[in-house]
DNA sequence: TGTGTCTAGTTGTCAGACAATGTAGGGTCA
DNA sequence: TGACCCTACATTGTCTGACAACTAGACACA
């Protein structure tokens, strides 16, 4: 194993900064960013911050209309489903394929032990961490580069939804055995069954947090 | 309906033309895009073409190494599997969904009906088109703006893949045929035999490409 | 009430600059 | 001759500063 230094850009650590600031919520949805306000507070250089808001946009973690600021969207119910609507059909795929194969996964087996590991007094945004880990670790299972592109171009928005969401978040030692139940699936070598498994999860996932986005916009 | 301008950008005026040029052959597969002969042959200031690059980028259609010039990607025939592998659970997803839904789609019929109109004679370029709108077109019925999103972060790989091994291409009546196959499925209501349909239509294209990528390699 | 105008704030785009990095050619040495 | 180093060039990453174009909101007016 060749050791990798990381050099980071000034457009890629000011990405991830201000990815980290919206997902904590610390930025809330609906604020503005404008490019101005960006150079002052980081004292970079416009043209950083523009490519840094155009990651973000294909991320999914910011909208941008021409001549407008650049703010972050608030997930009604239906973009909700939405996400999780486009979002099934890869981690079924996934599981598909790694359930024909049958073999183990050191990298997922790692992120539910970390999962369980965890307790349910952990902050929120850990469990989110190792919750979706454990789905990047059956993407990256599977070695299609592109499968793992489209995961990620939602994992922005997977997050975000979360994040905003969080109070239906269940506890973490709930998660972690559904996770667990995927994975025995998926080793056991049985397609159909690790899939119901993971559509399951999803599904229960999904109704939680358009359960929790459709309260939010009552009390609104 | 509300009449739309689209005023088009700098950066998007930009990010089309390299597109088609790159899709049409007239940029090869790995030659180098460096950013001061785009500013030079475009007349444009360098921070444009840089966004202009990264649009390209998250298509799929250009590569990019830190410090090196993005260059047009050549695609080899694990990329072409690769492709498809990602490609096909979206299309198979969205052919499910239209299925259970059994309704006509005219913008999908329109689109059958001008690939059959086309003939044998037509130029390569016009039957990727006519065949791209068809399933542009499916994924559109389905109305979820993030499948739609994902399906278009691989339309660009896909052209590539057709333009760079367009010999392979079968003649326009066959994939219209296809085509129609698969909308007379999806109006039958029968999720199973249109899912069963697409696969088919994906399969015989992902022979066809690889078989042709395999070719090209034992000839370089 | 509805329309038109003005202004401030913001984005879109440009020009020019410099440091850091990668590449290739030539020269040195074994 | 072949391997290694070193310098010069090409290119990117980033910065500064600037101006036009556009949007939205406030205000005056019919």
């Amino acid at each position: 194993m060749t050791l990798q230094l990381q050099p980071v850009s000034a457009t890629e650590a000011l990405a991830r900064s201000l990815r980290d600031r919206i997902l904590s919520g610390e930025i809330e949805p609906g604020s503005r960013l404008p490019e101005l306000e960006l150079v002052r507070s980081y004292g970079v250089a416009r043209p950083t911050v523009r490519e840094a808001l155009q990651l973000l946009v294909h991320q999914g973690l910011l909208q941008r209309r021409p001549n407008h600021s650049a703010c972050v969207p608030e997930l009604t119910p239906a973009a909700v489903e939405d996400i999780f609507y486009a979002r099934a059909p890869l981690e079924l795929h996934t599981v598909r394929t790694l359930a024909e194969r049958g073999e183990e996964i050191p990298a997922a087996r790692a992120a539910v032990e970390r999962f369980e590991a965890l307790g349910d007094k952990a902050h929120w945004s850990e469990a989110v961490d190792a919750d979706l880990a454990f789905h990047v670790a059956l993407i990256d299972a599977v070695g299609s580069p592109r499968l793992a592109r489209l995961h990620a171009a939602l994992e922005g928005e997977i997050r975000l939804c979360i994040a905003q969401l969080r109070p239906a978040w269940h506890t973490p030692s709930a998660l972690a055995e559904e996770h667990r139940q995927v994975l025995d699936g998926i080793l056991a070598g049985s397609p159909p069954a690790a899939e119901a498994r993971m559509r399951e999860h999803l599904d229960k996932a999904v109704r939680d947090l358009t359960g929790r986005a459709r309260e939010r916009e009552r009390d609104a």
